[in-house]
RNA sequence: CCGGAUGGCUGGGCGACCGCUGGCGCCGCGAGAGAUCGCGGUUCUGGAGGAAAGUCCGGGCUCCACGGAAAUACGGUGCCGGCUAACGACCGGCGUGCGCAAGCACAGGGAAAGUGCCACAGAAAACAAACCGCCAGCCCGGUUUCGGCCCGUCUGGCAAGGGUGAAACGGUGGGGUAAGAGCCCACCGCGCUUCCAGCAAUGGCGGCGGCACGGCAAACCCCACCGGGAGCAAGGCCGAAUAGGGAGGGCCGCCACGGCGCUUCGGCGCUGGUGGCAGGGGCAUUUCCGCCCCGUCCUCCGGGUUGGCCGCGCGAAGCCUGCGGCAACGCAGGCUCCAGAGGAAUGGUCGCACACGGUUCUUCGGGACCAGGACAGAACCCGGCUUACAGGCCAUCCGGUAUC
């Protein structure tokens, strides 16, 4: 699969270097590569409520990220997905137009 | 049938496709002499809870400390008897209180070892006392129809009645009395006690005592019993490169200081601890000047960062049957293997039935549409407790009603 962001620090330098696009269901935060791998990062924080709510965000986010990057790689670029109060809640097509939508704000193309 | 009490079970179901994660096997690639290891793919297969939660008790396990025992301090527990690896849990029994009842609740040892506290109110809050009262006497005063009656003061007797309080030195009834009082009597309560039942807590019959010993120990305290500390970020193993630490050995110049040893006190020997000169290296190259760094080589040891592996899933395990026990629980036999992640695995889409909620139609049988699954996610494990929880199911018991 793809890689996976696991350290604080590059949690921190998506958050402080990349791009960012807000929509209603999730955050977007993206940083440029200098290869073509693509890594994904996944948050949520103690807002978005107790554990199973928190774990239930961050599964839907990873599901709709597996299944847009797979129909449309983007590769060179770390992505970092935060979950937002709806993310838990939202119809799952509503997931997917607004992490689509939040990609091309991002400026991450898909593959040419 | 209605209302209620107690205990237990369940915790959305079935199916399809795409994914995630652990494991056995197989295939491919790479490393290696090999054992094997790593990466990728794939068939099959396992994959959250009754509370996984709070982290409140008790244990296992690990490390640390510790000669044994006792005592003190500190903390905990506290009716009796069981059960258990252990417990403050659980089971059975007792007592007290509540309820028509089934049942429920209880931090339920000791108050004649000592200290302390008992607010407000009240006269009085602890070796009792006397505010309003009740009674008698005196005859002092007032009053008088001169018999007395009433009021006040004083002296004495009393604690029934009033009033305060959470609590007032037993309660009810009768006798008794100037008025009263366990002063006397009956019953109740209380205390002591023979006997009986019980392992015991405790209970019962009887006797004795005229009644004293108020409450608070979740105030100190006393008594009995229990307890070493920290926790899987425990703890163990592996561990690259650079710099740095320690030990031993080989090699290389000089001087001074320091240190150590010996000393006939003149010195002598050892010494990379410090400084200088020399030497080596660097600042692209050569010369000079300047600046910076430095004994060198070999072997071994220790610590151990990022990280990897183990601990980490056969257990006080689960299910079934039988036996013992009122029960908690124990014993025996058989069967089963049931999550092990590490930014952390259960998600997405769809179909069919099912509860619950809302809107609406209705021929009251039901139909249509919409929304949408309670509380909640393992992180070393186990026994409990506590807290959260939609809906459903089962069993036993109590009260009422109806029928026979």
């Amino acid at each position: 699969m793809l890689g996976r962001l696991k350290r604080r620090a590059e949690f921190v330098r998506a958050a402080k270097a990349g791009r960012k696009a807000a929509r209603d269901t999730l955050v977007l935060q993206a940083l440029p590569r200098t290869d073509d791998e693509t890594r994904l990062g996944f948050t949520a924080t103690k807002k978005i409520g107790n554990a199973v709510a928190r774990n239930r965000a961050k599964r839907r986010l990873r599901a709709a990220a597996r299944l847009h990057l797979t129909a449309h790689p983007a590769p060179g670029h770390d992505l970092v997905l935060i979950a937002r109060d709806s993310t838990g809640s939202c119809p799952f097509p509503a997931l997917m137009a607004d992490l689509q939508s939040a990609l091309r704000k991002a400026g991450v193309p898909p593959q040419r």
